[in-house]
RNA sequence: GGGCCCGUAGUCUAGCGGUAUGAUGCCCGCCUCACGCGCGGGUGGUCCCGGGUUCAAAUCCCGGCGGGCCCA
């Protein structure tokens, strides 16, 4: 190798890699059908933006670390990248955008609109992270496109044949702006000022004035109980008793119930059909009746309100309550209202028809599997499993969206006006608002009109299936039936267990009565230098992009990987990747050096302080290659950022500098090859080692050294036989070294200087005489005490 | 309102029962033939506050305060 190489890596050769490895076909999922198969359940990214945040984009470089490791470790790995495109937040930025809405706009051609708009982020989405180094592949296929669809239809077709769908008239909460039901992860919660009104009701039986306090008075239509709590001495005298609801006077029964709060209001409460979910749980609960007021535009749609708004109908009533004398008094009052979580619209529970999946009578099976998925870190299972115990409702999977996978049901409408649900057979992708349906559904409709359901899926519905995707279920390569689901890993940050983790688990279970994948990774969030979350609105969002271009995407990675530990917030730190490119330096100077040798053909016999280095690095391989087992990147970052730097090149390089040149033929022939041999031996494995973090460096040095990527390398368990070095005398000599170092620097000496004295060390030591003697350039290496002690512990004297 | 996590030198971070790790910053030296994006040496901490358990607490328990996340 030449030493006319440059001293400073180049951040451009980066570029000039990546063109390589995709020349080389590194970034194709290869499946030789000898070797083990592991597939990472590659999140999806949501486009709704051209270019994810600097945090996102480092847990994308986590999971690259993790696949190039594992081919190192003659694994077949399946990392896709691909996009997830399904959803409401696309539609409202349409909306925004073109200042349209969504039903008003002829359907084909808003689907159109939303799928040009992803179009445009996608490209540039996926340059931005292959800059970074990452090695997925890519499939321009997304979850919209009609080979994904399928998959999500037939699964659902799957799950409607075995019975865990139902449709039903239920209360569902909804959004009146986006017209949809939603899940329960789907809510948000937001402060909102307004007024608790206190409303005289009358008792029937005794004809006393009893006060309420609510905050929805335009549901006093709907109300069909009054509740008080069953400690509450005030009101048990009410108890079985009737009260006259105003304005319509309908009567209601006044009940116990542990729900109401005696220190809120009056410690009455209406119980309307449906105020808020504790009111859907108490009418389901006691079996009330249901009255329905409210439509799916969110206006009132029966009695004298009928057609107004909420917020006019509440207007309305309270004008009403006070001309009738009912009002007695009215309290500001800041609350939490159930808003939806993309659009921030206040939500009503309506009842709707929607299907849904079964869950509620799975948890504890769910539960059992939660247990049996390997959680890294293991904390995060409790999340999990807390979030299955709280569920109380049946996922309800049907939208009223657009941009989604299309519900496949074609109704059959009777000519007594019955409508029969009829599914198509599966392995197509169906569009029955737009399509004619298939031979199987026509010939089960004979006898009436067929419409095509115009409804979509929850994006949960893909999602939830991503790991069947990832294993190629739909492709050629398909390896589904080999790795689930004891080879599939999901990484996934905590912020998404309640929604993807959960899901996955449950459609696992429903279709394969089955954990999704055995291993799940959790990571942390990536925030800005204040430790706070990124959000465009805050205008903290860091580039992905920036740093890259101005330290490498090697010193990013290295940001990425040593920022925080495993499941814990990481924080974007300049410091950090400007410690990352003084390391890739680093690298490339040990390598510049090591190269300059040739390496021996033969090992030759080597010297204690060789075995000394073999040893520590033993030691360093076995915890980097279990920590990288457990997916963990911060572990091998740290403890080969501390090995290569401040063992291999502050001490051990140093100490057989002299012996690797034997410039006067002081060391034997043997002596210099072993040391030479050693740098190599060292070198070597560290590189490979550090490859999954540090990419291009390695890689640029490999092929250098070997003409050949370090990426097809192998990283085996090191040798047994490196452990039988003594890693003590290693630390003995790092002892040594600084305290001579510290002595010539008080003495105002240049650390190359010469020193006229003998220097006295521990009898061990003195396997490494010749080394000390001339790396310290002293006249003799001695045993014992000389005249001055030189170090902390006495062990360390020259005189 | 509930749950979970976090609070260690100017900054970031490790430790999680025996008074503290590393990085960075700062100061001082060194052109040592792989590297000045380097090498060496030094400086810097009531381990958020209060109480308890213990021979012994950053470390365990309780209560605050501050920050974050998830949920209602």
């Amino acid at each position: 190798m030449s030493q006319r190489l440059p001293t400073r890596w180049d951040i451009r050769w980066e570029e000039e890699l990546i063109k390589i490895w995709d020349s080389e076909g590194r970034f194709k999922t290869k499946i030789s059908g000898t070797r083990p198969v592991f597939v990472i359940d590659t999140p999806p990214p949501y486009l709704s933006s051209n270019r994810p945040h600097i945090g996102q984009t480092a847990s994308y470089a986590h999971f690259d670390m993790i696949a190039r490791f594992m081919r190192m470790r003659g694994v077949d790995v399946v990392f896709p990248f691909y996009a997830d495109r399904n959803g409401l937040p696309i539609e409202v930025q349409i909306e925004k955008k073109y200042g349209i809405v969504a039903h008003e706009v002829p359907r084909e051609k808003f689907v159109q609109m939303c799928k040009e708009e992803l179009d445009k982020y996608e490209g540039e989405f996926v340059a931005s992270l292959r800059r970074w180094g990452l090695s997925f592949d890519y499939w321009p296929n997304g979850t919209d496109s009609p080979e994904y669809r399928r998959m999500t239809q037939s699964t659902f077709i799957e799950l409607w044949r075995r019975g865990l769908v139902y449709e039903a008239e239920r209360p569902t909460p909804w959004c009146p702006r986006c017209r949809t039901a939603l899940a329960e992860p789907e809510i948000e919660y937001k402060e909102e000022e307004t007024y608790l009104n206190y409303i005289k009701f009358k008792v029937k039986e005794t004809g006393e004035d009893i006060i309420i306090a609510t905050t929805r008075p335009e549901l006093l239509p709907a109300t069909v109980a009054v509740i008080f709590h069953p400690d509450d001495q005030r009101y048990k005298r009410l108890e079985g008793l009737h009260a006259v609801v105003p304005p319509e006077g309908q009567v209601v029964p006044i009940l116990p119930h542990r729900a109401a709060n005696p220190q809120y209001g009056t410690g009455l409460v209406m119980i309307s059909t449906f105020g808020d979910t504790r009111d859907l749980m108490i009418v389901n609960e006691l079996k009330l009746p249901i009255r329905i007021i409210v439509d799916e535009a969110g206006r009132i749609n029966t009695g004298k309100y009928a057609g107004l708004a909420i917020r006019e109908a509440r207007a309305k009533i309270i004008e009403d309550l006070k001309a009738a004398g009912l009002l007695v008094k009215q309290e500001r009052l800041v609350h939490n209202v159930p808003v939806c979580w993309r659009c921030k619209t206040p939500l009503e529970i309506i009842v709707t028809r929607e299907l849904f999946i079964k869950q509620i009578e799975f948890k504890d099976k769910l539960i059992e599997l939660a247990n049996k998925m390997e959680f890294k870190p293991p904390e995060y299972r409790q999340v999990l499993i807390d979030w299955i115990k709280s569920l109380e409702l049946d996922w309800p999977v049907s939208r009223r969206r657009y941009y989604a996978t299309e519900i496949p049901i074609w109704w059959c409408v009777k000519p007594n006006g019955e409508r029969m649900p009829i599914v198509p057979k599966g392995g197509e992708y169906y569009v029955p608002w737009r399509d004619p349906p298939p031979p199987e559904v026509t010939d089960a409709c004979k006898d009436g009109r067929l419409e095509g359901d115009t409804r979509v899926f929850d994006t949960w519905m893909d999602s939830s299936i991503s790991w069947m995707y990832a294993s190629g279920y739909t492709k050629e390569f398909n390896v589904f039936p080999k790795v689930y689901p004891h080879s599939i890993m999901r990484p996934q940050g905590y912020d998404i267990i309640r929604t993807w983790l959960y899901y996955s688990l449950l459609r696992a279970y429903l279709l394969h009565g089955n954990i999704p994948f055995r291993y799940v990774r959790i990571n942390g969030m990536g925030l800005d230098e204040k430790g706070e979350a990124m959000h465009k609105s805050k205008g903290n969002v860091i580039d992905l992009l920036a740093p890259v271009e101005k330290y490498g995407a090697d010193s990013v990675r290295f940001w990425a990987a040593a920022a925080g530990r495993l499941g814990s917030d990481y924080r974007y730190n300049e410091n950090i990747i400007r410690e990352g490119k003084e390391f890739v330096t680093k690298v490339w100077n040990i390598s510049r050096f090591v190269l300059s040798f040739p390496e021996p053909a033969e090992r030759p016999q080597l010297m204690p302080i060789d075995m000394a280095i073999l040893a520590k690095l033993y030691d360093v391989a076995k915890k980097a290659i279990s920590a990288y087992s457990d997916f963990d990147v911060y572990e091998p970052a740290h403890l080969l950022y501390n090995f290569i730097w401040h063992d291999f090149a502050d001490h051990y390089i140093e100490l057989v500098k002299s012996r690797a040149y034997n410039r006067d033929g002081t060391f034997t022939e043997e002596e210099q090859k072993a040391a030479v041999w050693t740098l190599y031996a060292v070198w070597r494995y560290s590189m490979k080692l550090l490859a999954p973090i540090m990419p291009f460096v390695t890689d640029k040095a490999w092929r250098l050294a070997f003409g050949k990527s370090i990426h097809d390398e192998t990283i085996e368990d090191p040798p047994e036989e490196w452990s039988r070095g003594d890693a003590s005398l290693f630390e003995l000599l790092k002892k040594i070294n600084s305290a001579v170092w510290r002595y010539k620097n008080r003495q105002g000496m240049s650390l190359a200087a010469s020193l006229d004295k003998a220097l006295y060390v521990p009898e061990a030591a003195l396997q490494a005489a010749k080394d000390l003697k001339y790396t310290h350039k002293v006249l003799d290496v001695r045993p014992g005490h000389g005249a001055e002690q030189i170090d902390d512990e006495g062990l360390v004297w020259i005189g």
